[in-house]
DNA sequence: CCTACCGATCGGTAGG
DNA sequence: CCTACCGATCGGTAGG
């Protein structure tokens, strides 16, 4: 009978996990030895290879992990909600997932596409997904961005550019919270949105007269 | 008498430059050996560490050079425009120098904190008076939130992760073009930053009540 | 004493 | 779960 898994095997390998996140992001992947997670994690290099195959591995685990986490988050917020509440509701969701999860964002944006291509491949498709649910909440605010894919693409990219580029200048102990920010994203979005389709309509008639 | 520089030293540097910006880009810092960077241009390793001094030396010229010229996009802003269309101009100018220069865009983001510590905090230096010349015609457009510094940086900042996030998906052949791109941002960031404000007045209000 | 350029090879470290 | 060790490759420099 094969040995059964040691009661403490997940605990270990999310210890792994989130030293070698903090490495990965601190040093950069390429300048992060395996030697070092190893001694990061007070296990030997043979110990860290019996968990994961390879530095690899590693980091795809610590992207899909995240990435999993901020689909959860965006997924747990009430869909019955009113069009406004929910995009609040949703960008307020994305901000909390990435309290505590600095490094993993960092990585994601550093270092994601030093992944082979099967894997790398494979967390896109989780982004798209991810970005597909906010994209569908804001068509839901503002339904005239919503019915015209060349605005709504890059008006969903804008928000993502505000929420992505927070971890650059986002203190925890700074001047606003992130429910502070989440409200001055949402407002920036809906209120900056709603101008763009006035103006649009404005064209449209000036076009057609 | 010393011999003097040959007539095209400064062509070739700039030729090393843009290719090496490119491998760097694709492949990573870390990725890319000295010798694929000769071979790319065409000349010996040796002569590379002629006109380099090392590896270093690269990047930081490469990321110098970068912002230098979107400081200088900045500032051939005409200062006396009406405080909007200043800004506009200001969120046109930096889309424009940013094409063609997706790969060093990159590279700042994602390798910039590679250099050396003194290297690396000149390059900053840097950075910080391109986010005052944006911050300061954010506050001339809009005079409630330049009163209200903690307003000013996270609005000056989701401006700064609009633009700087539009190289993961903006395509030169896409469905909006970059001056589009820079309407929309602008229209976003001043008709959504004046919501914010008569919010905070009305918040102001309801605390005074 | 400078710049321009080569073929060959150095010491040290990487992931596994 | 460890020590010992590998094949490959790195950035940088030698003499001329």
């Amino acid at each position: 009978m094969a040995r059964p898994r040691s009661a403490d095997h997940d605990i270990k390998r999310r210890a792994i996990l989130n030293r070698s996140a903090a490495l990965f992001a601190q040093n950069g992947y390429d300048r992060t030895a395996m030697a070092e997670v190893a001694a990061a994690c007070g296990v030997s290099k043979a110990l860290l290879y019996h968990y994961y195959a390879g530095k690899d591995a590693l980091l795809f685990d610590i992207l899909r992990e995240h990435l999993q986490e901020l689909i959860d988050a965006a997924a747990a917020v009430e869909r019955s909600l009113p069009p406004r509440a929910r995009l609040r509701a949703l960008v307020g969701a994305l901000l909390e997932a990435y309290r505590d999860a600095d490094h993993q964002h960092k990585i994601q944006i550093n270092e994601m596409s030093k992944l082979p291509p099967e894997r790398h491949r494979m967390l896109v498709g989780i982004e798209r997904e991810l970005v597909a649910i906010y994209a569908e909440a804001i068509a839901q605010v503002l339904p005239a961005i919503g019915r015209d894919k060349s605005l709504l693409k890059p008006v969903t990219m804008s928000l993502f550019g505000m929420l992505n580029w927070h971890y650059m200048w986002f203190r925890e102990k700074g001047a606003i919270s992130r429910d502070d920010y989440a409200d001055m994203v949402t407002t920036l979005l809906i209120e900056g949105a709603q101008a763009l389709s006035s103006e649009a309509r404005a064209g449209a008639k000036r076009r057609s007269a």
